[in-house]
RNA sequence: GGGCGGGUAGCUCAGUCGGAAGAGCAAUUGGUUUACACCCAAUAGGUCGCAGGUUCGAACCCUGUCCCGCCCA
């Protein structure tokens, strides 16, 4: 064995061995109960990062512990084919050849992405065997696998014909850069500063000429005016108005900052009522039936009275664009006005927009502006903050856009998926999101799943030349309702969630009635990250209670975000990510420097932002990031795994945890290694053990018993964190080193054998507890502990520690809590001294508990051993001269301290335990002198206060005694 | 505008039945103790955001309030 731990020696050694040998393939039917989690598929185009490694660890944490404990254990692979995404990366590649997908037409284009993908798709599952995930690869699925393109098929044929699946023309979200509709959750709103530009159209008379009078509406974007259908107003402003009024007056406040914000709102609306608005906005509504010019176009549009015109907001008076806002678009159809679109796909304005058309959006703006004012139609433009939204893969502002589009309606699908949350079914971790969960299924809006891009399911939908469309699984011959041959397939292909969301069954074969559907549905756990909640689960939630009547999962758990050590999000424009690859293996600055300017957007070729970014590497990582293996970030990332909304990860953890598997290493190459014994058989049997073995053994039973319910819970940070106290504190820091003169033979070989067979029971075990943490390292050591016939080959497929594997021992822990008292005196009075190790010391102790020395009497060996450097024990009847002391528990320590130190610092020392002291004691006797809390309070409660108050008054009495002591000697030597 | 989450040591965060406030990192002091300096020992550091309330007792429950973040519209 090597004599340091250098991971990259062997990590990726084990990952072959273990899946060639097949230890984690699952069983299509087994004895065994099932346990299945399919992984989020990554994009196909993606490279590995953090939230990559937090769920991948999670998911083979819990892989690993369920299979340790003997269930079926399904991890299925896969990746997503990443519709736009994919798409975007092929066409890029096609942009530097000189060539379009277009020029390319279609079918050469997907072979095209075809061969990309069967090139570079295997890039993300092979930074997932690096994280050590023990995943069932032989059961890879990708979306577009010729499986899951028939499940896609098969549902979109099913929901079609329970009319859950419609076509129709309407409003929805356009991309102008990636030229495809999106779904409401693909658009990302922000707050944007903006403008309000003020217009007035004049009033036409029947005749259609222009008179004096106008009416003025306000508008965020003026260009779309080009595309007003009519103007709207409020048919009743005062009514409206008032009944505001009533129902702000009735409004009860709870506290002067609501009473003053409800004022305020009464005296603006009183402001319109009382003064010259109202009779302006009478008059808007007198005008509802006649027409205005609409400037630069010519046309005349209807002024149309609706309850979307706000009486109390800008003019009263509303333009309505029913062809480019989804509000208008609603009082449009109210008042069958016409739609006019002025856009082109590609966000240029087009043929309706006159002489505009083919200016982009933010050139028409200008120009309208302009001639409107040129014309006097412009009356002002003030400052104004607005909501625009935003494409959420490239950031484009989103147009409102008429098209013909497929729909889901998802209403019916909701309330199933809504039930099996309700009932139990399925339980969301942490409970929390639950609430976010129904709130907004509550609020659904139907789901636009097609997309103008090539790369995806193409929609199973065909049309005849008389625009009859026609369903179905495989192509048909004929139009299903009018018998025409002459049928074109829909050339738009599905929303990659629409098949995401079935990928809990379609992986395990479903249409088909498969073994593994049947063993593996419902899985048992999903988990994600809770980004996805609605793209994802609540979507999968909805196809697999409405397609197999049943929940695709038992539970699901979200884990947080990972971000940067400063809070931001990690993104490869802001220069700030850490890939997890370089931490496993360590990177030079030089090299990481490249790798994050390669990042960085063309924009920020701008050479102060990026150099301000790289600077910021350079002295975040002066040294590169050094090799910390696999284990120590997946330790890491569980630890932090139970975090609330935000992971933030900074490489010095990473680094902790590090420190952590050396300290293993170190333990078993330095300590177990060198003392095995004859009998590897584990030791489960307390009798005729030390103090320290009854302890550690009894120590290891408590850690098994919390680390199994956490993990249950989901707590995977409490599980680990139990791991790491019991190994390092307790099996490194205590029992190691008081086992260390049985070990070296000091006390006779059947002690020895004893102490070596205990602790080679208590590392084996702590190595399994481990496992799922930490694979490699603990796979490596294990497989250099002795081996015994029958013995599993592998530790991931040894048995998970169970509660009762080991008896707590209650008074081997008080014991040792006595002898461990009694050495942290020494060597706080040792440290508190500044005495050198060198310093040769003797213990006096003065007992008043005959029970507790009798005890003590029978540790002699460890109180003098390497833990305290203490060279004798004498028990005395009254405190010996000039020593340092401290009360324990039932009797007092002295450390002769002549010619070793200083009085002052003794005494400050003393002085300092006494106010200590003296405040948990005052504390107690408050609390036992108040005759409610002796009466209300639990037995053991006030028996626990009882015991307290004894003790601290005892401490206060020792402490007092020995300061006093102490001021006499200074007095004397002074 | 509606909803959700957070505020605990210098930093990052645990704290599950309401019963003496915890960890890791950082800091300070001492240390070549035959596994480990990726180490060991010791020390210091707290108005649990603020104000009320319930309770014998509140970081925890209730009300209000301030600040930060996120989601939805």
């Amino acid at each position: 064995m090597q004599k340091t731990y250098s991971p990259l020696e062997f990590e990726q050694q084990i990952y072959t061995w273990w899946e060639s040998a097949g230890f984690f393939r699952a069983q299509d039917s087994s004895d065994k109960p099932p346990y299945c989690i399919v992984i989020p598929p990554p994009n196909v185009t993606g490279a590995l990062h953090m939230g990559h490694a937090l769920t991948n660890t999670i998911q083979d944490i819990l892989i690993r512990w369920r299979r340790m404990q003997g269930h079926n254990t399904l991890w299925l692979p896969g990746t997503d084919h990443a519709g736009i995404a994919t798409q975007a990366v092929v066409e890029r590649e096609l942009r530097r050849e000189g060539t379009t997908r277009h020029e390319l037409g279609r079918e050469k284009f997907l072979e095209r992405v075809w061969v990309w993908k069967e090139k570079y798709g295997n890039r993300i599952t092979t930074q997932l065997r690096r994280l050590g995930s023990s995943l069932d690869w032989e059961r890879e699925r990708f979306t577009m696998d010729e499986g899951l393109t028939r499940a896609v098929l098969e549902t979109f044929v099913r929901l079609h014909e329970e009319k859950l699946i419609y076509r129709d023309r309407r409003l929805i979200n356009w991309c102008t850069s990636c030229r495809t509709a999106l779904s409401n959750l693909e658009v990302e709103h922000e707050n944007h500063e903006g403008k309000f530009w003020h217009l007035r159209y004049p009033l036409v008379d029947a005749a259609g000429t222009p008179g004096e009078e106008f009416i003025e509406v306000a508008t965020t974007r003026p260009e779309t005016m080009l595309g007003d259908t009519a103007v709207a107003v409020h048919p009743d402003p005062e009514g409206e108005l008032r009944s505001r009024l009533h129902k702000l007056e009735a409004e009860h406040c709870r506290n002067p900052q609501e009473l003053q914000e409800r004022d305020e709102a009464v005296a603006a609306l009183r402001g319109i009522l009382e003064g010259p608005r109202l009779a302006e906005l009478k008059r808007l509504a007198g005008l509802i039936g006649r027409r205005v010019l609409l400037p630069l176009t010519g046309r005349t549009i209807p002024v149309v009275g609706d309850v979307h015109a706000d009486p109390a907001f800008g003019t009263g008076a509303v333009k309505i664009t029913p062809g480019h806002d989804f509000n208008d678009f609603e009082v449009g159809r109210r008042h069958d006005l016409e739609i006019i679109n002025i856009l082109n796909p590609d966000g240029t304005l087009n043929e309706n927009a006159g002489k505009f058309a083919g200016m982009t959006v933010p050139a028409s703006r200008t120009a309208v502006e302009r001639e409107l004012d040129e014309g006097g139609y412009l009356v002002k433009v003030v400052e104004h903050s607005l909501d625009v939204g935003h494409c959420s893969r490239c950031d484009t502002v989103v147009e409102p856009f008429l098209s013909l589009q497929w729909f889901v309606k998802v209403a019916p699908l909701a309330a199933s998926a809504m039930e099996a949350v309700r009932s139990g079914k399925t339980q969301i971790i942490p409970p929390m999101w639950e609430k976010v969960y129904f709130h907004w299924m509550e609020n659904l809006e139907d789901w636009c799943i097609s997309r103008q891009l090539w790369w995806g399911h193409q929609i199973p939908a065909w049309f005849c030349e008389h625009g009859h469309v026609t369903v179905a699984r495989s192509t048909p011959d004929v139009c299903s309702e009018c018998g025409s041959r002459d049928l074109t397939r829909d050339p738009d292909v599905l929303d990659t969630w629409f098949s995401s969301a079935l990928w809990p069954f379609s992986t395990l074969g479903w249409p088909d009635k498969t073994p593994q559907l049947a063993t593996f549905y419902p899985n048992a756990v999903m988990e994600t990250g809770f980004d996805i909640l609605f793209f994802w689960v609540a979507r999968m939630l909805m196809m697999g209670t409405h397609l197999l009547g049943e929940t695709p999962f038992e539970k699901v758990f979200l884990h947080a975000l990972v971000r940067d050590a400063d809070g931001r999000k990690m993104s490869k424009s802001l220069g700030n990510t850490i890939d997890p690859l370089d931490v496993i293996e360590g990177i030079s600055l030089e090299d990481l420097i490249k790798k994050v300017e390669a990042g960085l957007p063309p924009e920020a070729e701008r050479e102060d932002r990026r150099r301000r970014i790289l600077d910021g590497v350079a002295r975040k990582y002066p040294e590169g990031i050094e090799v910390h293996g696999t284990d120590a970030l997946r330790f890491t990332l569980a630890v932090l795994a139970a975090q609330g909304r935000d992971i933030k990860l900074d490489i010095s953890r990473i680094s902790g945890f590090r420190a952590f598997c050396n300290k293993i290493w170190q333990a078993i190459g330095g300590v177990v290694l060198p003392h095995l014994p004859q009998d590897p058989a584990p030791v489960t049997d307390p009798a005729g053990l030390s103090l320290p073995d009854r302890w550690i053994l009894s120590r290891l039973a408590q850690t098994v018993a919390a680390v199994n319910p956490a993990l249950e819970e989901f707590r995977l940070n409490d599980a680990a964190m139990a791991i790491y106290q019991f190994v390092w504190h307790e099996v490194c820091d205590w029992y190691l080193e008081m086992s260390k003169g049985a070990l070296y033979g000091r006390a006779g070989e059947e002690r020895q054998e004893a102490a070596s067979r205990v602790l080679l029971t208590v590392i084996e075990t702590s190595l399994r507890l481990l496992h799922p943490f930490m694979p490699f390292l603990t796979e490596k050591l294990w497989q250099e502990l002795p081996r015994r016939a029958g013995d599993p080959e592998s530790i991931m497929v040894a048995p998970y520690p169970k509660t009762g594997d080991f008896t707590v021992d209650e008074v081997a822990e008080h014991d040792m809590i006595q002898l461990q008292e009694i050495i942290s005196t020494v060597r706080t009075i040792r440290g508190e001294n500044n005495l050198p190790p060198s310093a040769e010391l003797s213990l006096k102790l003065h007992m008043t508990d005959p029970a507790a020395a009798a005890r003590i009497a029978g540790l002699t060996d460890y109180v003098c051993s390497n833990l305290t450097r203490i060279k004798d024990l004498e028990f005395v009847e009254a405190r010996p001269p000039v020593c340092a002391s401290c009360p324990v528990a039932g009797g007092e320590a002295f450390v002769p301290l002549t010619g070793l130190v200083n009085f002052e610092e003794e005494i400050a020392r003393q002085k300092k335990a006494l106010a200590v002291a003296q405040k948990d004691l005052s504390a107690v006797q408050a609390k036992m002198s108040n005759p409610k809390f002796t009466a209300n309070a639990p037995a053991e409660v006030v028996e626990e206060n009882r015991r307290r108050l004894e003790d601290n008054a005892a401490r206060v009495d020792k402490i007092t005694h020995s300061l006093a002591h102490f001021e006499e000697l200074a007095k004397g030597q002074g």
